[in-house]
DNA sequence: TCATATGTAATATATGGAGTTACATATATG
DNA sequence: CATATATGTAACTCCATATATTACATATGA
């Protein structure tokens, strides 16, 4: 399986239309995350669905973000884009006739869910307000480095 | 991506044959695990390099667990076969130039990183013989069911 | 009207586990 | 020693899915 990168790529790119004044079309968007049109429009989608963002059609038109990354946690963007899989490991078979596999089943999924409930949790807890404030660290930080 | 199943394959099998009396080949295996031969010999490799296994050639030949099951952990299976990536969702450049998403890939790693290591000290506080033992409830259990 | 955007379908690409075939090698058994 | 039976492994194919790309329909401001 490949790499699923939706959330961090969406993440990425709300913090940037943050920074811009009006609206990012899907092209400069593609340049900014190193990928392409079609692949902005088809995951901003989701986006769009939930009120994050709005789309506008024809010149001048693009993408604007309508909340505060205040208002935006990580697992807000992980829900908007589909809630996507997380875990590359897994039960061979769900629902086994074999009761040895039925505990080993149940011994997975109780690691994997436990994982899983700390995972969101963390998402939860995250803003992008917080990853943009980061950011802004990591900036003055290389600032002071170019002197 | 495709899930990744040969954890739980191999606590399945090693289950299985601490069962057995005398080796289980690698055939009697697949059938068991409804899957094919030489995907068990592949990944049973792991496990008999670090020793909870032995391969025998030949007439009478197959596979034999070395150890008991009170001293296999599920961490200890990961880790015998390679320690597969866990999760499926992830970062799209590990390395990248913009700080923005430097300050994204260190909110997503360290957010992964936590549920990372729950997952790892749940896998090592299993024995495949506390699964065995769950197995021998679940056994009495169908008994008692289909009385 | 036309240049510029998004919306979306269709297709190609890449990745990696799993499935399968083929064959070399090792080993009891007669 | 010949043979049936195992493992060991290389070399495929298959499959799922995110991503990349092309193509074209649709909408919109100048």
């Amino acid at each position: 399986m490949q790499l699923d990168g939706r959330l961090s790529r969406m993440m990425h790119l709300l913090i940037h239309m943050d920074r811009a004044n009006g609206p990012i079309t899907s092209g400069e968007a593609a340049e900014m995350l190193h990928t392409n049109p079609v692949v902005i429009r088809r995951t901003m989608a989701g986006l769009r669905d939930v009120g994050f963002v709005r789309s506008i059609k024809g010149h001048a038109g693009g993408w604007t973000l309508l909340k505060p990354l205040e208002s935006i946690s990580m697992l807000d963007v992980y829900k908007a884009v589909g809630q996507p899989r997380i875990f590359a490991i897994g039960l061979v078979d769900p629902a086994p006739d074999c009761l040895v596999e039925q505990a080993v089943n149940a011994s997975m999924t109780s690691a994997l869910e436990k994982a899983e409930a700390l995972l969101i949790a963390q998402l939860g807890e995250v803003t992008l307000a917080a990853i943009a404030k980061d950011f802004d660290r990591r900036f003055s930080a290389s600032c002071a480095n170019s002197l």
